[in-house]
DNA sequence: GACGCGCAGATTGTCGACAAGTATGCAGAA
DNA sequence: TTCTGCATACTTGTCGACAATCTGCGCGTC
């Protein structure tokens, strides 16, 4: 009893981690991000502050701090004195989201195998066996979903901070990709790539350089796919309605039990 | 002469990329990134905003927005109530960041190779030079700017705006890093590794798995040394002087001849 | 008929002010 | 002496308002 006083550690110094609570900012970022990647806000329509802020039910000091975010992450383009727009990316920088990808994902793959935990594989194999299960029907931003969902879970499980914020914005980057091009249909590949089950077999052998031919390849087949270029492949277009997603209102935080 | 009317075809349309004028947010942004990667702003040291503000010249609101994308950059931590205060690295993040150079810098490493340019590698062996140069004398933040850039240089000649958008994040927080260490020095390494030295032959020989190598070993040297298991390196010490860089007030822009 | 100019409307950028929350210091009790 | 509770001062978060800027429309002129 008499240690207690003259040492002012704290109880647990370990796992005391400071758990901060999300703020404004985190909400509405979170919102438009979750806008911007379900349609709700089309690609290369401008941003009205006022209506934006009513929508969501903050002021707009808030509401410009969130996108100041989203201006870092590329996902709104700021004009000066002009606003903000989401932002397009056409055929021609197709390649190079998905070289930033190919980075990302190649780097997460040598992390498994580094890693060598049996279970993430798992997990990958349940979300490549859902991928193939959606792709047989004719929702193509379901089918998206699943494609993306997989890939970021590819990061996710490879435990690097950093690689997995990244990911969260390619991802996004990807799904405008697809909105930017040809009308407001969604295309998506029905039938899958065999190069997933090549680069699930290469990370179950510990081979970081099948994996990233897998993952070079699918890749590839993207770019093509993108920038018109596309094959013989069996295809699926849906159209985006806007509606299905709205901008919901932040709602304020009553954290009392 | 008579056909310019009726064609409202813009003279250049291909070239005609709308080039925006840095906006206040661009520029304080760009102000506390130097700060912070100059240590004028200590690592962990919190941002007082009014403070800020009128050093900087601005009212509150720019700065929290620029702010904001430092936030979404992770160089800087937000506590919600508590303000922002400049994000340290400590030794257990910093594989993280030097997993995130690896993905990056080993993808420009091969688009480099892809591309095949004579004139990248002639700017590379430029920037090995200069660090070469540096590293005989004894100033630590010097060698680590020749370092930096060195890096930067790589990525940046790849040609990928989102590669050289990650990086000049990494570049930052690899700084970071380094001033996150054991008091207010700052170490470098005083012999250039003769990775830098693999990385370029590689390059000239387009050979990516041995870049990638080379990569791999520099970073692996590097961590090491963050995380306090050097080896017998030789290294020197340089004490940041906090005065050295001074945050200039933003200037308003005139933009009239 | 086409081009340039000017004005009105709306929107963005910036600022000051209020409200809410947090850190600090002090007094009092165990 | 040490811990607890409270009052105070300061900081942040949010809001409304003003100023600067851009867009669109209409008019006049070449």
């Amino acid at each position: 009893m008499l240690m207690t006083s003259h040492n002012p550690r704290p109880v647990t110094p370990i796992s005391m981690v400071r758990v901060p609570r999300p703020s404004t900012v985190d909400l509405i970022t979170a919102e438009l991000r979750s806008a911007i990647f379900s349609g709700a806000l089309p690609v290369g329509s401008p941003i009205g502050e006022v209506e934006m802020a009513s929508q969501l039910g903050v002021s707009r000091s808030p509401l410009r701090e969130s996108m100041q975010r989203l201006v870092q992450e590329r996902l709104l383009t700021a004009s000066p004195g002009r606003g903000m727009r989401v932002s397009e990316i056409g055929p021609e920088r197709v390649a190079d989201v998905y070289d930033a990808r190919l980075a990302i994902e190649a780097q997460a793959a040598r992390l498994i195998i580094k890693a060598g935990a049996e279970s993430v594989l798992d997990r990958l194999e349940a979300a490549y066996a859902a991928l193939v299960q959606v792709s047989r029907g004719t929702d193509a931003l379901a089918i998206s979903d699943a494609d993306l969902e997989f890939h970021r879970l590819l990061v996710d499980v490879s435990g690097s901070a950093r690689l997995g914020l990244y990911m969260s914005t390619l991802v996004i980057e990807t799904r405008i990709a697809g909105l930017s091009g040809e009308g407001d249909g969604y295309t998506a590949r029905r039938s899958v790539s065999e190069t997933y089950r090549e680069l699930l077999d290469a990370l179950a052998a510990g081979d970081a350089f099948a994996a990233f031919t897998a993952l070079e390849r699918q890749f590839a087949e993207a770019v093509a796919r993108h920038t018109g270029q596309a094959g013989d492949v069996d295809t699926v277009e849906t159209p985006v309605t806007e509606a299905i997603a709205v901008i919901t209102p932040i709602e304020v935080v009553d954290d009392e039990g």
